[in-house]
DNA sequence: CATGATTGGATAGTGCCACTCCCCAAGTGG
DNA sequence: CCACTTGGGGAGTGGCACTATCCAATCATG
């Protein structure tokens, strides 16, 4: 198909998808002459992954780019490449590693991961983002004077553990390395507003069931 | 103090402090002559606030000004001030209401939450925020292709459910009606990139269990 | 009292980012 | 043959979160 059909049956203005294709999001058609090039089906999937990071996930073009290249990257074994498309997703600003709170941040968390047993991420420690990620939002709390010990993190600890083998339940489901791959992207950026909107709704829940009732509202 | 000892002590620059003033973030100081006004602890406080929501919880400024305005309506009880302010809080863009997918997931939606006896939500339904947005990411995950049928949402919908009990009873910690708003509102944007950096965590964790060894990786 | 520094307020500008507009040369189809 | 379409590329746009600069009033100091 043409960029003009790709951009019809995509929803996307053909001037973003050239703007994609100039940021190298998607990969060039295949040329079929100066001035024509052909897209096909795996063209329209990309561009709707692509559309899913940046809008949903407010990924920023250029991580999702990084995401991307990690997915196809030949060079590495199917880990790596997750790990490394994974670790490209945005995972907000990073504390001053010298402040005060930070430090006591990062031994909070080294005690739950230590108490959890995740010995995985206990090997790799400050290289991963999620760790940093981690220390940062655990420093702010503590510094807004919200309570956020290793007892306190326990139960979204414990979430995550049961979200995280959901999640790879899904992923299984596919057969070839690189639809895993592609799913494990896609449903790690996909379903956190998902289960942030049921976090939402069921403290809504759960606040009416504590709190209301008492003057009908 | 001054609006100098302000920006000190909470590592806000000045112009930064004085932007805010006028975007309404912060309440004016009290005025001590024509040109000096006196800021509190309340306004370091609040100032620290607004920074956690602005930088960790990418809550734009508006949202931000809507929630802390919510937060101190004088005129709305307590459920309803909290209510508020959450939906005041940022849900990702809205998905077109006629599309087809959109209308099935809204259907998936309805049959999980009725499943899960979640009474309130269904009481207001479309109305809340994060319904829509859930039905949107829903939306968007079917449309991508990848599995979000009721049995698939369960897990993240029994997660969200325990995070949710998790934040009441933190939030119950704080005895003043102010004081636990001010919780809500905070707890519930915080803890989400505490959340997801957990999820992460563990998704590499399990990850490596699943599929790791097999090549000492 | 004189005077230089400081303060708070207002306005305009900056930098970033995700597009989006516009033009052009090469090709296509009636 | 020629109007029309296509893809490429550079420059422009709009939104947003600041930030730089200016100004008049006031404060601290000698």
């Amino acid at each position: 198909m043409r960029l003009a059909e790709l951009s019809t049956r995509s929803g996307v203005s053909t001037a973003t998808i050239k703007y994609y294709l100039r940021e190298g999001l998607l990969p060039p058609g295949r040329r079929v002459s100066a001035t024509q090039a052909e897209y096909d089906e795996e063209h329209l999937e990309r561009l709707r992954l692509v559309r899913a990071l940046i809008q949903v996930g407010r990924v920023p073009i250029a991580s999702a780019r990084d995401v991307l290249t990690a997915l196809e990257d030949d060079s590495l074994d199917h880990n790596s490449r997750l790990g490394t498309a994974v670790s490209a997703l945005p995972h907000g600003p990073e504390s001053a590693a010298d402040d005060a709170s930070t430090e006591a941040a990062r031994h909070t968390v080294d005690a739950l991961l230590d108490r959890l047993d995740w010995e995985y991420i206990q090997g790799h420690g400050a290289d991963s983002p999620a760790y940093r990620m981690l220390v940062t939002a655990v420093g702010t709390l503590s510094r807004l004077g919200y309570p956020c010990a290793v007892e306190d993190l326990a139960p979204y600890a414990r979430a995550g553990r049961q979200l995280a083998v959901s999640d790879l339940d899904l992923i299984e489901r596919y057969d070839s390395p690189d639809e895993q791959l592609q799913a494990a992207v896609a449903l790690t950026v996909l379903y956190e507003p998902v289960l942030l909107a049921l976090r939402r709704i069921a403290q809504a829940e759960e606040s009416n069931r504590r709190f209301g009732q008492g003057a009908r509202e």
